[in-house]
DNA sequence: ACTCAAGCATAACTAGACGTGATAGTTCAT
DNA sequence: ATGAACTATCACGTCTAGTTATGCTTGAGT
């Protein structure tokens, strides 16, 4: 004999030891009398005693009846605190959501999500880590973030995205060109648009490990393999480099709009042109997650325009 | 939504937060690990937050998840602790019974019950009261006594516990003989069997009221009214003054079952016979409660010979 | 004594919850 | 690469837990 009582029996117990009968427990607990009449008898059988027995035409709670009522306001005053606690995390009067994105984004689409979320969730705690996107997807494996904000390049054969597939669910946010980035001493300054392949003999200032692996990948495409001078993850280094006469250089948009163009340079449109995705990342079914949830909401209303950047097509804006 | 999290969920939630996994989860409970998969699941709907998220090839606490394992605790451990108390009480380690019973049988049924309840269940507290039938329905029916020990004369159409039959459950014990007393010196009390009605001119001496009424019942029957000189509920002031010649009387077998009779008495058998019913009456559906079913089940297997009572047909008793 | 209203129990029915075993897909380690 | 560990999903049967409709008992007020 299974002596647990269910939530439902405690409630039934205690509403009827203060309001006295079963009927007016029904219409507060909002269940038809019969609910609760044959809850009780089916409680009472599964417990093996009687809690209730009828007393004029109402009911009597017995000893045990009372025990359990006793017991009902202590176990139904914790459940109530959990549901509580969990109502607070549903609706965001408490919660937390930790973020990790790359560099670039730290200074442009971060700090703008950041502030709409300070903004419409006061109470939701936000974390921020900049990781490079093979890291930051690992912070998400290791459930030290709940959000990655990463980019690809769609050549990029050896995509961390790709590798785990199941492990994580990606939705692209934008697009954004690559830029060429020539000195103004260069040949091909005042052309538009600058066949990558005729920059076969120059330097080549590279940025991260994953920009490189584009321009590598790019210039392969065109046929040749670019000589590569210089490495830097910092784009604004790379910009004074060009602008030296140091070499040539690929840049994304994003990474040009935070700063201002120091003299001697010029942007240009490679050909072929270029680029790559922005999206964020999360734990698979994480949108249930309600700080994750408001915090992607968020990212999908934020514009990129004001960068250079466009809605990624809603047709194919799908988690993989 | 609704916020409430079920007490299996809690169960459960707290599991998978100190073993890590659903699959040692459901071991532990007592289930296959598509149950607590899908019961998961369902109580994640309900919740519309996720508890946990996959993370490798096990599954991690998201913070609601978190949450709600601490929650659980105290939750559980409240409930565990009511379910214990039933337990107690379902196995009589605690409890109370309360035992009203008319005068006759305090010196008699009762001291029995009580002594073998005492002995076979040493932690049930039994409250004993004396009361005539009539006011131990009254106490039954006020909630204050759980067991009434009452009597029944077949003749009477005044009983009590015919009244309201469905406000309590009735069952016969025994049925005993009801016998005249003479004094010595009375014309008679050389006989075995006297007729009532041959006694039509003498002076009665009534016991309790009940009693008495049945006394005016039987004589109305053979045709004439009883003188009644004296009147006392105490069986022993009854003998005394028939002793003394002030009277005859009825009395029941067990009245004299705890008495030692006096001198100048004699025991005889009316004519018609007569004989009332031991009964005890509960509740309805108070079997179910322990410490009821154990005194029943005691007072079913009292043994009624050594006072001259005859165990009540076993066909014929029923629950009324 | 009769009638009415309050309260509980029961019946018949339905929808959904809740188990099960079988199976497939991931992930980690050897 | 292979296997072990873990979770998710499917198909299925059973039982739970509600519903409305209805009848019975009781207490109160004519």
């Amino acid at each position: 004999m299974d002596t647990t009582p269910d939530l439902l029996t405690l409630r039934i117990v205690r509403t009827i030891s203060e309001h006295g009968t079963i009927s007016e427990a029904a219409r507060i607990l909002g269940y038809s009398q019969p609910a609760l009449s044959q809850h009780l008898t089916r409680a009472q059988t599964r417990l093996g005693l009687a809690l209730v027995v009828r007393a004029g035409r109402g009911v009597r709670l017995t000893e045990a009846g009372r025990a359990l009522a006793s017991h009902a306001v202590t176990v139904l005053n914790a459940v109530d605190a959990a549901s509580a606690e969990l109502a607070e995390l549903a609706g965001l009067s408490s919660g937390t959501v930790r973020i990790a994105a790359f560099p670039t984004a730290s200074s442009t689409l971060v700090p703008r999500l950041i502030r709409q979320l300070r903004q419409q969730h006061p109470n939701l705690t936000v974390n921020y880590v900049e990781a490079e996107p093979p890291q930051a997807l690992q912070l998400l494996r290791d459930g030290a973030a709940d959000v990655a904000i990463t980019f690809s390049y769609p050549e990029d054969r050896a995509d961390p995205h790709l590798s785990r597939d199941g492990g994580h669910t990606t939705v692209p946010l934008f697009t954004e060109p690559v830029v060429l980035v020539l000195p103004d001493s260069h040949a091909l300054a005042t052309a538009d648009d600058v066949g990558l392949a005729d920059l076969a003999n120059d330097a080549w200032i590279a940025g991260c490990t994953l920009c490189r692996g584009h321009l590598l990948a790019l210039c392969n495409l065109e046929g040749f393999a670019p000589e590569i001078g210089l490495e830097t993850d910092n784009a604004l280094a790379v910009l004074n480099f060009v602008s030296r006469g140091l070499g040539v250089a690929l840049l994304p948009q994003l990474a040009l709009s935070s700063l201002t163009l120091p003299e001697g340079v010029s942007i240009h449109s490679p050909q072929p042109s270029s680029e790559r995705t922005i999206q964020y990342v999360i734990q698979p079914g994480a949108t249930r997650i309600p700080s994750v949830a408001a915090t992607i909401a968020m990212l999908t209303a934020l514009d990129g325009a004001s960068w250079g950047l466009r809605d990624y097509p809603e047709s194919e804006r799908t988690a993989r």
